[in-house]
This record gives C-alpha cells, structure tokens and sequence, in this order.
DNA sequence: TTGTAGGCGTTATCAT
DNA sequence: ATGATAACGCCTACAA
C-alpha cells in the first residue's frame, strides 16, 4: 500500500491539510485540541513527511554532492576515504546526507554541471584541489554554493579548509630537533604539487626555528609512490658520509615506506641508524615495523568545519572562510634519539 | 536568477509544456518541424530538467541509501570505503547516485527506516551483515528494495553478494601445500562471526583436498586486531616444536600483520622459517615487510554485481538472486617454500 | 483558528 | 500533432 499522505491524514483527522502542515511545522496558531487531533491522526497513520515534495516547494535538497575522483585508487588512499565518512557524519548534523558521485580525473565539470542544472545537490564539497582547479572555476562562476577541503591558485576567493602542511612539517623538524637531529632531509612532492610546496615551507621553517641552516641537497622532491620515495632515499645517501642525513621527514607516509625500505636494506636501524617521519597516518602505518612517526590530518574537525561553513553559506552568508587546521604529530617507533 | 523550466522553454518556442515534455521524453508523436523548434528554446535557454519535479512526479529518486557504520573507525578499514567508492561508480551506470549516511552501531534502524518512510531513496546497499541482522529483517518486513554485500541467516530469502571466504581460504592453503608446508595452522575469528566460519570452513577444505588432517590446536580463534593476532600466534608457539606450524593462514590482514611480529620478534624469518596469508589486501599490506601475501576482496565486482540486482529489482523483479564472489590470491613475499 | 486555493516543475491523460 | 489540465505531496498567502 502507498504510504499516507497529508490528505488522508487531513480526512482522518477531520481538518483541511493546511492545518495539518500548520501543525507539522509547529505553527502556534493551531488550537491545542486541533493539534491532538492532528498529531493522533499522524500517530494512527505511521505519516511521514515525503521528502521530495518538500524538496520542490522549497527549492533545495538538503544534499550535498561529493565527488571521488578516479584516478589512483590503486594507492592507499585512506586520506579521501576517511574525510567522506566524516563528511558524511558532520552533514546528518545539518540535517544534510551526502551525494555521492563519481568522476574521471580529466573533464570532471559535466558531472558536476549536471547535479547544478537538474538542481539535485544544494552544495558541493570539493577535494583533491589544485591550482587553477576547474571546479573551482565552474562552481565560483555559477555562484554555486561550495567548501573545497584543500587550498587552490592563491588569491582566489572562495571557501577552503585545509590541513596545515606547513605547520606540520615543522613541527615534525622540531621533533627531530629535539631527539639531537642536525642533518634533517626532506622528501616532498614535485614543486607543481601545491600541498607540496607548503610541506616543504613547513620544513625549512622548522629548520630556520632550530637554527639549523636549509641545504638544498637535503630536499629531494620525487612523485607520491613507495619506489619513488626508495629512489628518493638513494640520492640522499649517495651524499658524503660525514653529511648523510640522520633524519628525514617526508611528505607523505607512502613515501615514508619507500624510504624505511631502501635504509633497511642497506643495513640500516630504523629509529635509531635513521629517523624517518611520513605524513597522513595511513590506517596501517601504526603497523609497520618500526611504527611510523607521522602527520595524522584531523579529518573529523576539518570535514566538521567544512560542514559549518557550508551552513552558513546555505543560509546566505556572504562572509568569506579560509582555515587551516594542524596535523596532530604522532610520534611512534621510527624516531629516536640521534646516535 | 533563478533557472529556466519548462514553461520558459514552451513560451519561447511557441508551445505548450506538454509538448516540451514529449520532446524531451523522445515521444515520437511531435512533428519535426515543431521539434527542432523547441529544441533550439531548450539550447537558447540552457534549459536541463529539474530533478526533484521528476522525483515527485515517478514517485522515485534515483538514489540508493548505503550507510557507513560509525563502529570500528580506528581499526583499517578499506574494505568498507573502498566498496563505497566502487558502489558510486557502478550505481553511475544505472543513472543512479548513492546516498550515503552514518548510523550509530546499536540501533541502526530509525536511520533506515526514516529514509524510507520520506521516501528519499529507491533502494538500499547494506554492509558489514550480520546473522539475524536487524536492518535485513526490517528491510524485508517493509518489503523495501534492498541488496546485501554479506550474507546473514542462512536460509533468509533476501538479495545478496558476498566474496567467496571458503573458496578464498581453500586457495591460500593450496598454495602453501604447493610450496610443501603441511603444518599451517589458522586464525580465525570467533565462532560468532558469519564470515569468520566460511573461512574456517575453507581452510578445512583445503587441508581435506590436500589430505592433511584438520587438528583443533591449529585453529586459533581470535578478534579482529594487531595485538589478538599477536597472542594468538604466540599460543601456536607454546605447541611442542616438532609440531609448530610452518605456515599461518589468517582470517584477516591485520590478524595477519599481528601474527608476522610476533613471528619476528621471536626471531623468525618470515617467508622462510614461517609463511603468513591474509585477507583483505588492505592498500598497505603491500608494502608491509615482507610484502604480504593475502586474499583480495574483488569490490569492483562485488558493487557491480548489487547494482545490476538492484537495477532488476527496482524494476520489480522478484527472482533471488544471492551470489558469491571468489577472492584473487596475490602472491608476495610472506609466503615461500618450506624449509 | 481554520480552510481554500495556487504553485513548486514535471508528466500523462484526455480532448481537440 | 498539439494543447488543456489534472495530478505528484507539500507549503503558505489570503480569505473566512
């Protein structure tokens, strides 16, 4: 059988279906014993609220559009996964679910063009920003409501949250620092890589903070892979004994891996030969053996804050929100004191 | 302003709405002339469809509800996400988009139930079933669409697709019987758990293929977690030497990862002294050291198989389909010949 | 305080 | 072949 709808309940309650919304929506005009009525009528039925029939008289969703990219789903890729629970999470306490959707790495604006025009999303969080990002572009364009987790070409004024890159690398060199390390390298990402480039500011800040000077031979910049991150490793040992590097912190937990890799197999103690720090907290890096030091980004309070700004901005505001939120250092086994 | 609809289009075109709506439903009863006539308004006007009018209008949303428990977040957990993505991506091809939410482990049911009763999904994917699982028992009492990655008590007549854990386990002890171990013991979960006891029953299968005797002190029943794997390899060790296992098969990678430090901590030679299988293929376990040999879900085609039900099912079907889904065995360095 | 009625944007039935 | 019109289920001016 159908479910009720606010006719029958109206028939059964003996009222006009105005009143029965009056009601539903907690409109104080409705006499005490009307609204008993109404609401034992609602009772008797099992009535609910048909959500698209709201949806079209107000003109909004109540959802919003998530995308996961395509590309690279071969590699760990925790850090995506994660932030769409928790985006999810922090939606339902809007009273917003998330629609999730799927699209190829290259041309992604249709797929969000669609969701705007059919008018089935109310907003969009974005992820796995860049500069000059498309979407970003579209979406400012249209002048459709949207948060990105991840900064883009600087200046552009549009919502962001996003993981302090820089603020964690150095406190990552200040760890370093404090367990004796001088010679602290550097693995990041290519300078095209704009999470990258702040992981690396983040670095030679904390090196500046500890006096220590920034050595251009310390920085390796290579692709996010586990063989790159090995490769990475290599150079830096093919440096000079007297200034091989007793630590090095890197700009991702993959590429942490490949470093812990390449020094065990040349003999090396991990912890103690080497400091190794990786950034993400992949789910299994607590496992690795040694356990990685490494950069966990606080998903929950940053999908939480993407979720308030987007409230705001559903609301109508205008006000312009830009945040940075500091990676938790997580100091495990593959640090330690210099020898 | 405000996005044109079918009026608009009908008024520039010099028609009525209806006959927008036969154009656009590829009815073939318009006369061409009066086609391309309003199809050069709907271009003119950037005119796409609103959804929600559809929605109210067939009584249906496109939208299939998946929930992500919000249990055991601290623990891997890839399998999860990553069925979520490929979900997404298989819905995609059934013009369908995923709904996700999150429910609170106890007493998921008023998160299902209330989207059902608004009626803002078509259909749901459920995961992580458990036998007597409340949500099967009350998706089926309301007679609501629904396909299950899991199965749950045996003999229940509900849509599911579940990898194949017996067949999965069977292949992991051939291929440590190929490389000569004839001592492999197990740990498993306890005998609460559904898919616990199908690969239980694998292995046993496999050693009976083999024509190696099952004994009750090579099973070791444990949670799911790094440090219960530890303890439980550590009780295969109290065995008496002549009688240790020469190879483990684990019910999970994490079991598995437990097991593997145990071993080196007592020395062991991994992929040598003793073997180690997995399940899962969690994204690290790769490059794990050794890199583990393990079991790989197949979520692509495990989503791509709900899907293509729930598209039947939505289409009213009311064949059963339940199916189940062979794991790939991937061969690394955790596993090698008996020494 | 309650009811009537129009409209949100689309589709489908029935006329013409 | 095309057009009026009545739903789909809800909300809200406005009228009573």
């Amino acid at each position: 059988m159908p479910s009720p709808t606010m006719k029958d309940v109206a028939r059964e309650a003996g009222v006009s279906t105005a009143t029965v919304s009056y009601v539903l929506n907690r409109k104080s005009i409705v006499s005490d014993e009307t609204r008993v009525r109404v609401l034992e009528a609602v009772e008797r039925l099992g009535y609910i609220r048909n959500a698209t029939a709201q949806n079209l008289r107000h003109q909004r969703t109540r959802l919003i559009g998530f995308a996961w990219s395509e590309k690279a789903r071969d590699k760990p890729n925790a850090i995506l996964d994660n932030f769409a629970y928790h985006l999810t999470r922090s939606a339902s306490e809007i009273g917003c679910r998330v629609l999730t959707f799927t699209h190829p790495d290259e041309n992604p604006i249709p797929h969000y063009e669609d969701l705007v025009r059919t008018q089935r999303v109310d907003a969009f969080v974005i992820s796995g920003t860049e500069p000059e990002d498309p979407r970003i572009h579209f979406l400012m364009d249209e002048g459709f409501p949207f948060v990105a987790f991840g900064r883009s070409t600087p200046g552009w004024a549009f919502n962001w949250v996003d993981t302090d890159g820089d603020a964690g690398m150095a406190a990552g060199v200040e760890h370093l620092v404090s367990l004796g390390h001088e010679r602290i390298a550097m693995v990041g990402w290519p300078e095209t890589s704009l999470s990258g480039s702040y992981r690396v500011a983040g670095y030679r800040r904390g090196l500046d903070r500890a006096g220590l000077p920034f050595k251009p031979d310390y920085l390796v910049r290579t692709l996010h892979s586990e063989e790159t991150g090995r490769e990475a490793f290599a150079r830096l040992c093919a440096l000079p004994p007297k200034r091989r590097p007793t630590a090095v912190i890197c700009v991702s937990d993959l590429v942490a891996v490949g470093v812990m890799h390449e020094a065990r197999e040349r003999g090396m103690r991990l912890g103690d030969d080497l400091s190794v720090i990786g950034f993400d907290d992949e789910p299994m890096s607590q496992y690795l053996n040694p356990a990685l030091t490494t950069l966990a980004q606080p998903l929950d309070e940053i999908a939480s804050m993407v979720i308030t700004i987007l409230d705001d901005l559903i609301a109508g505001s205008t006000v312009l929100h830009q945040r940075l939120i500091a990676p938790r250092l997580i100091v495990r086994e593959s640090t330690g004191q210099r020898r």
